[in-house]
DNA sequence: TGGCGATTAGTTGACGCTGACTAGTCATTC
DNA sequence: GAATGACTAGTCAGCGTCAACTAATCGCCA
């Protein structure tokens, strides 16, 4: 009935747009382009979101071929219904920011249950990796060698993480600083072993 | 058997670590504590959450009370396992940045398919809507006069939030800038209309 | 030529999450 | 004093997701 919540259902309406496609295709189209960088993408899920868009109306089965005893492919075309959809839909996603739950905002939370120079090591660690992160999403927009456009989310990526890498990088020295003290409110963790 | 994925989880282990509690007491200091704003928080899913705890070991039921004709409330403290996937969980959470699909770099990924024209218009809403979010953040920081340590995720959001805003701010400049010519590669997304 | 792994294409079952529901109690108001 | 709404406390069904599985075909090497 109601229309799926799964984002990856607004790229397979985004795919069909151009052309009709059945799930398999589209699977490996989307491995190709990298698109699994962007969207959470399961091959099984793939399938249930066809589905779940039938069901809806937002696409509908255009024919049904096979090769040899490979199973049936189904190829799927896009309704006016999922076409108005698509439309909304992504408007949506780019007019009004979403309020999420990145993992680090759960844990910079929760960091209180740590001793702080665990605290310390372990974000040097992330430093590293965020660090890695950036060079390759670098390397991504540098080596693609098409116009801006494909390459815009990561551009965005890349600033998220330079952001956080500086933010990182200060509460390190927030933390360390002996002047500014930022040792008072820990939790004890284990209070069992410093009695 | 295995330890729960659900981000709230760790929250419950979190809280566990400073003394025994009841689900509904959880629920209630979560809500108190402005929680929410960082750990995705279903009543309902508390339950769950603690039934999962429970069946992997990490928590205990201490004891059941009751008040007048009301449900009984189960108190649960941590144990020794729970202490100790508290802390692997929290430090994995810290020291490894997660890939994650935030909803605007799917929605940027797939952005060809909208008009270039409602794409300014789009993220001149976004923009707006951004502002806000700026401000409420801040308000909180200032608003909360406790120890830093309380408010570092609100901080690393306002980071996050601002370089959103100087991004999204670029993107408009390069879509409507004539010079660069941002035109070209736009899907037609409705075929049907402009024939 | 026969055997191994990779690829093609899709199905299934278990699990976790969400939202809605139950059901009693307290405070307030008319 | 009884109707209303908010709070307390927890349960549950439906649905969506994911990982694992099936099962046939193709390429390749010896």
């Amino acid at each position: 009935m109601s229309r799926p919540t799964n984002p990856l259902a607004l790229a397979v309406l985004s795919y069909l747009v151009q052309r009709p496609m059945h799930p398999y295709e589209l699977s490996t189209t989307l491995r190709d382009h990298d698109d699994a960088r962007s969207i959470k993408f399961n091959h099984g899920s793939l399938y249930m979101v066809f589905k779940q868009l039938d069901k809806a109306g937002l696409i509908r089965p255009l024919a049904v071929t096979r090769e040899g005893a490979r199973p049936e492919r189904t190829t799927y075309e896009l309704t006016d219904i999922g076409r108005a959809e698509l439309h909304d839909w992504l408007a949506e996603l780019v007019g009004e920011p979403v309020f999420e739950y990145p993992r680090f905002v759960t844990a910079l939370s929760l960091i209180g249950v740590l001793p702080p120079d665990e605290v310390v090591e372990l974000l040097t660690d992330r430093l590293a990796a965020l660090g890695r992160s950036e060079t390759e999403i670098q390397g991504l927009i540098d080596g693609s060698g098409t116009h801006p456009l494909f390459t815009i989310e990561e551009e965005y990526r890349l600033a998220q993480v330079r952001t956080e890498i500086a933010f990182v990088e200060g509460l390190i020295q927030r933390i360390t600083d002996p002047e500014r003290g930022w040792a008072a409110p820990w939790v004890a963790f284990h209070q069992g072993d410093n009695p």
